[in-house]
DNA sequence: GCAGCTTCATACTA
DNA sequence: CTAGTATGAAGCTG
């Protein structure tokens, strides 16, 4: 076999002169950089998942870790290459202003300044929050004349405007605020959070200045639209960009790819062995051609090559291995999808299905942490059960659309209800909160998959009830979930009261969900005003025309394990359609924010309003909170 | 400063 | 369902 293969012996002694090949642009500072360290044990990594094609030909005739990378962020010592220009605190605050070198004021603002613009986990999710909510908002199901096409880009636009972005300034390494694992379903998500500064290219780079020039890569996404090798859950072939390897553009020539860019970036960067940030892009379910982006975390690029592609034009192709001991994230999504084709089996799985076919997708039973063989014996029911008449509203009736009913149409009498805006999107994602969110019912003639039926068509996201550490049952998905993503509804048995211990019956009821109680109010929708017309999302607190409590001791769903949180991932809503002409309302659940699988799904539980003359406890939960959340108010329920 | 270009996007249609 | 394509925004380049 000629041309190598995957061993990561030194490559052939015939130098690769790549200036006859590639159009090298004159570069101040292309100067290799060897390693330093001798005894740096050979590197040993699991070889790529294939052999390498015809035609590899290795590009830099060093490659290996150096064992003591530099933090480029923070110069506290002095890397070899780059000299220390400049004090630690200076050197941020040019970083803050990009690529630009800008006086600086001697003497005042301290370092902190510098950090301001930098995020933390609640900036980030506040920001990310903020974005979706106003896409929802751009892409709502209105007049097809009105519609927004590319509602992400136009709400990204518009908060770039506002500066309402965090981490604005490039940095290497770990971006403050995002974590390893988190999902995206724009690249425009990404940017905002600092976490890869380009709304198309997949290779982002930094320039770093000093007495010398330097361009180093930061983050790179990889999505599918080049030949790379993403089987390995700790290696990734990237193929660098140019070439129109994937242009759409028919006219275009396919040529050799340059060292220009954030292919010379990726060069510079194997030679300063810094931390690439990798961003896996996948095919999400929920489309044909909707993607979902997950943060993988660090990665080092371990050799660069050259080689002939499809097309017999240049390529250049980075080996890059993800750093040891970080959390996994595409390692999750990787056995996930073992799971689903059946090749592996799920450690500490107890039943595949939970609901023994009540719902349309199976909901496992797993427990991975000690012997317990399953929650206490319950009935599984999809949907909740008035078990006596219930009158709720008075009497009315559905709407008459003959199909689909259509958003904007006012001849809908659901829509109508709805206060003429559709409640969810195209995707048959809730836009907004709402008093009150009506749908069709079964009275409806319009037809089965109308986009107003979001909450009675049965579980979409493939769940898992799970054993968790110290709280008990918990619920999880296997897929990633956008936000305002329906989860599930509260099924059980409508009750009058909730029965506690001191009504002499026994012990507490766990399983209740109780409307009387007291939610925290949270600001979900998109800010009146940022969208020119007129809406009536400001109202986010439910209204529904009597008390709801519902018991799902004996009867109900997966909601059932859903834990509380202080700081929740899922809100309900409540949902009211037709049946026999009455309105029934019923409690819905979605997602809050973007969960990324195998993720606890948690809500808050609110506190408990005592009828006691006892004032200063009129509002106290019964139970300890184990939520961990900074922001945890102790006791819930 | 700005116009033009490139870019591992997206959403639609056929 | 896959392929084609129309439209797109940010950041770099000159």
């Amino acid at each position: 076999m000629e041309g190598g293969s995957g061993n990561n012996s030194a490559p052939p002694s015939t130098t690769f002169d790549k200036s006859k090949v590639l159009d090298v642009k004159p570069l101040r500072t292309l100067v290799p950089v060897f390693p330093s360290s001798p005894q740096t044990p050979p590197f040993v990594c699991a070889p790529p998942s294939g052999p390498f094609p015809t035609g590899f030909t290795p590009f830099y005739p060093f490659n290996g870790p150096q064992p003591n990378p530099p933090d480029l962020n923070q110069q506290t010592h002095t890397p070899a290459p780059l000299r220390s220009f400049r004090a630690p605190c200076l050197m941020e605050r040019c970083l803050e202003m990009g690529t630009q070198m800008v006086p600086l004021m001697p003497n005042k603002a301290p370092c902190g300044a510098a950090k301001k613009q930098d995020g933390d986990r609640e900036v980030v999710n506040s920001v990310r929050m903020r974005f979706d909510a106003l896409r929802r908002r751009l892409s709502r199901l209105e007049d097809p004349k009105e519609s927004v096409s590319r509602a992400d880009l136009k709400a990204g636009k518009i908060l770039m405007k506002k500066g309402a972005r965090t981490n604005a300034r490039k940095r290497v390494g770990v971006v403050p605020g995002v974590e390893i694992g988190d999902i995206f379903f724009f690249r425009i998500e990404m940017l905002l959070v600092g976490l890869h500064a380009q709304s198309m290219a997949g290779i982002d780079c930094m320039v770093v200045r000093g007495e010398i020039e330097d361009l180093l890569a930061v983050s790179i996404v990889s999505s599918g639209g080049y030949d790379d090798e993403a089987e390995d859950k700790d290696v990734l072939i990237y193929s660098g960009h140019g070439g129109n390897v994937n242009s759409n553009k028919k006219d275009k020539q396919i040529a050799d790819q340059k060292l220009e860019r954030g292919n010379l970036a990726m060069e510079r960067s194997l030679h300063r062995n810094n931390e690439v940030r990798v961003i896996r892009g996948m095919k999400d379910s929920i489309s044909a051609t909707a993607k979902v982006y997950v943060y993988d975390g660090l990665y080092r690029i371990q050799e660069s090559w050259v080689e002939k592609g499809k097309s017999g034009c240049n390529i250049f192709k980075y080996k890059l291995l993800r750093l040891p001991g970080q959390p996994s994230a595409f390692a999750v999504w990787k056995s996930i999808q073992q799971w689903r084709e059946g090749f592996s089996s799920r450690v500490g799985l107890i039943l595949p299905d939970l609901t023994s076919g009540a719902e349309s997708i199976p909901v496992s039973l797993v427990n991975d942490v000690d012997e317990e063989k399953g929650p206490a014996y319950f009935t599984y029911v999809a949907t909740v059960k008035y078990i006596k008449p219930f009158k709720l509203m008075e009497p009315s009736y559905g709407c008459n659309c003959r199909s689909a009913c259509a958003p904007g149409d006012l001849n809908c009498s659901c829509n109508r209800k709805n206060g003429g805006d559709f409640p969810y999107t195209a995707n048959g994602v809730l836009v907004s909160r709402r008093p009150l969110v009506h749908e069709c019912g079964p009275t409806c003639p319009c037809i089965p998959n109308c986009k107003n039926r979001v909450s009675q068509t049965g579980l979409k996201v493939r769940l898992e009830v799970f054993k968790t550490k110290d709280r008990g049952w918990g619920l999880r998905s296997w897929d990633p979930i956008r936000a305002g993503t329906f989860i599930c509804e509260y099924s059980g048995e409508v009750i009058e009261k909730v029965k506690t211990r001191q009504d002499g019956e026994g012990e507490d009821d766990d399983y209740v969900f109780d409307t009387t109680r007291v939610y925290e109010p949270f600001k979900w929708n998109c800010e009146p005003g940022i969208v020119e017309e007129d809406n009536n999302d400001a109202t986010e607190e439910y209204n529904i025309p009597s008390p709801l409590i519902i018991s799902a001791k004996n009867v109900g769903n997966v909601a059932r394990f859903m834990n509380h949180s202080c700081n929740p991932n899922v809100f309900w809503q409540p949902v009211a359609y037709e049946q026999n002409n009455e309105s029934y309302v019923r409690i819905a659940f979605f997602a809050l924010r973007h969960i990324p699988p195998m993720t606890e799904l948690t809500y808050d539980y609110g506190t408990t309003r005592t009828d006691e003359a006892d004032g200063n406890n009129a509002l106290h939960g019964k139970k300890k909170c184990l939520c961990g959340s900074p922001r945890c108010r102790g006791h819930f329920g």
